[in-house]
DNA sequence: ACGGAATGAATGATGCGTCATGTAGGTTGA
DNA sequence: TCAACCTACATGACGCATCATTCATTCCGT
């Protein structure tokens, strides 16, 4: 190889609006949920997922399959909401080594009164800037982009 | 007001999406550097401004600045950098608060090792997967996101 | 039936990020 | 000129993320 191939302009100047756009909007988010709901962001990723779970209850390896998230990641943050009490822990009949995270009654209302706010400023944030093409563009970047990394993940 | 406005069903398809890309990308560009060359990607973004800026000196104020920081983090991190070697910190004659902060032979060593690899992870897990439409879509839209937010922040 | 491999999950160490706060030095205006 | 204020930066505490490791249980081939 006779050297590296480097970004093209463009392409360049996606990507540092993409850095740039992908800090400040987590960031954002962030402040705003902990500000409002003492709620991280991961919190909130946790509680949606239970939320919509049947009983509000699911095994530990089937959030993780959800949310993408490091098993040991998961573990750890699962014993800090417990600590708060935002989930509990209970023991799984079926399988002795696993488990189920159910969602407490401080969990669920911790949810639902930090849902309105957040949607409101993922829509302020992002979504009041961008028309509907904009939007559809978005999604089918992410996909394609989401696609590429499961396709190198599990090569044919 | 009569109730939370959700997401419609678009937004709520991209919003989804947009996370799952920017947390996988975000993981995978962490790892990659950690792997190949021990950097962090924070370490990476420290490391690039350093070295465009002449002599590889910087005011941590300005680096602040062009990383969008926050003050207490970037002090953090170049303490961390600076017990790895990576940068060294000086004094500053013209304020005498103020203070500079160098790339050492080894932190310059690390980023122009570290380059290559991870521009070509960048452009293969992004670019690669996007035609030229789809790159300047995604740099409209991240800037106007952008935009977006300097106009709350500072009100007109 | 049993031994090895795989699965579900917890833990300790360590680096990272934020908040609140501290401190020294500069700037401004009455 | 000097008090009030602002700016540049550092620090301690604490929650978060990752890696490596551990452990119990289940699965599976022989």
């Amino acid at each position: 190889m006779t050297g590296t191939r480097w970004l093209d302009d463009d392409q360049q100047r996606a990507w540092r609006a993409y850095l740039r756009m992908q800090a400040e909007v987590a960031a954002r988010l962030g402040r705003q949920l902990q500000a409002d709901s003492g709620l991280s962001f991961a919190d909130y990723g946790v509680l949606v997922q239970l939320a919509e779970a049947p009983d509000g209850r699911l095994r530990p390896f089937a959030l993780q399959r959800d949310l993408q998230w490091e098993q040991s990641r998961l573990s750890h943050h699962l014993g800090r909401m417990q600590r708060r009490g935002l989930v509990d822990r209970e023991e799984c009949p079926q399988d002795a080594r696993g488990a189920f995270v159910v969602l407490t009654a401080a969990g669920r209302a911790a949810i639902e009164a930090a849902a309105p706010a957040h949607v409101d400023t993922v829509r302020r944030l992002v979504f009041d800037q961008l028309d509907p093409d904009e939007v559809r563009a978005l999604e089918r970047i992410a996909t394609r982009v989401v696609d590429g990394l499961n396709a190198e993940r599990r090569p044919a």
